[in-house]
DNA sequence: CGGTCCCTTGACATTCATCAACGTCGGTGG
DNA sequence: CCACCGACGTTGATGAATGTCAAGGGACCG
């Protein structure tokens, strides 16, 4: 499949589709990162979701992306694979469908992820709960994107992102090393602001 | 696949299945409502999405089901397929894979109006969008959910509920046949405020 | 009746968005 | 080298939106 694939170097801010574009190819970012978002006519932005190395995008739209996607590191590196050439492989290739299946189930479960992510109550709670999602096991990890792209993600505003940042520094549940890389010190304490319920037995 | 589904009937408030349950089965919503929620610790509750008549539930959890789910109209009969059996059949027949593939193409759709839903700024603007995701072509139409339900679903208080609809009712851009029933009188004047823009003042 | 939901409204408290200012960092050109 | 600039991050002050608390009414049911 690999010969099917074109890869592209991409500039911080430079966008790998449009919004409303025909969906004609799938992506898959092989380093850096890049944002997924709606514009709005107000000029209000929603970001949908990051793409981190070997995050797969635009396989589900139909027919026009509902999202535009631009690199958000320098440099990022992009990968792209005809999807007609895909859809050709899925009837043709039961073992490449169950994969594409299997990403399908993926994408839904990140979905679901953010969505209750989006659902908390509070500033904190949401700022806890995407720390949580990015520390991928991993206690000490850098965010690529900035703190504007971050509160667009969480739909807040970028000073109160900052402002539960430094509030969960001073009370030492996290450290920051620079304002891009995060140190998870407690990582309890940051489950028990998220606030999800152990699991009840019957 | 007709002969390997069981029917059941659930009252109102009786649960279809729990949260962190093994994920054996697959259902799919004949007449009634549901609703899918996660509880929090602090004893919120998080609804993540409502079945309607149609509607499939159970399918893209691995292992456990995330939420957990229950009636919300008297009755409520539901399908009940198991998964081994489903996925057995994903193996041997091309046809029902590109069908279950298609059914997880539209949970990431699905999944990603709702995310776009929660992202809006302020309350009337997710209740209006409620409204018109409920609105199914259709101006008239019942809300089968208690405005708690809503709330939980919007992440916002049931009061707030209760005031934007109130606030929408005084505007003359819906009108209430009794508190389940909704009638769309200005469908544009509603997407104009999930659009974009700030109350408008009276 | 008397109880239990469900819905609405009012009053008040709190969170958060907004506006404004300032600091830092890295790049760029004088 | 330094001055300047723009992008990014933090902090403070303030008002508006919304959560919280409280109360009451209506529908349904025993």
């Amino acid at each position: 499949m690999e010969h099917h694939a074109s890869c592209s170097e991409y500039h911080k801010g430079e966008s790998i589709y449009y919004q409303d574009s025909a969906a004609a190819f799938g992506y898959r970012i092989l380093s850096g990162a890049a944002r997924e978002s709606v514009s709005l006519t107000d000029g209000r932005r929603q970001i949908v979701g990051f793409l981190l190395p070997g995050d797969i995008s635009g396989l589900w739209a139909r027919g026009t992306h509902s999202y535009s996607s631009e690199a958000i590191v320098e440099p990022t590196i992009v990968a792209r694979y005809s999807r007609r050439y895909i859809e050709g492989l899925i009837e043709s290739d039961s073992e490449v469908a169950r994969l594409l299946h299997q990403l399908a189930l993926d994408a839904v479960e990140r979905l679901q992820d953010r969505m209750t992510l989006l659902g908390k109550a509070s500033a904190l709670e949401k700022v806890s709960g995407f720390l949580l999602q990015m520390a991928n096991r991993n206690d000490v990890f850098g965010l690529p994107m900035s703190r504007y792209d971050i509160a667009d993600y969480l739909a807040i505003a970028v000073e109160t992102v900052s402002r539960s940042l430094t509030g969960l520094r001073q009370q030492r549940i996290i450290a920051l090393l620079g304002s891009r890389q995060v140190s998870i010190i407690d990582r309890l304490a940051l489950e028990r602001i998220t606030g999800r319920e152990p699991p009840i037995s019957h």
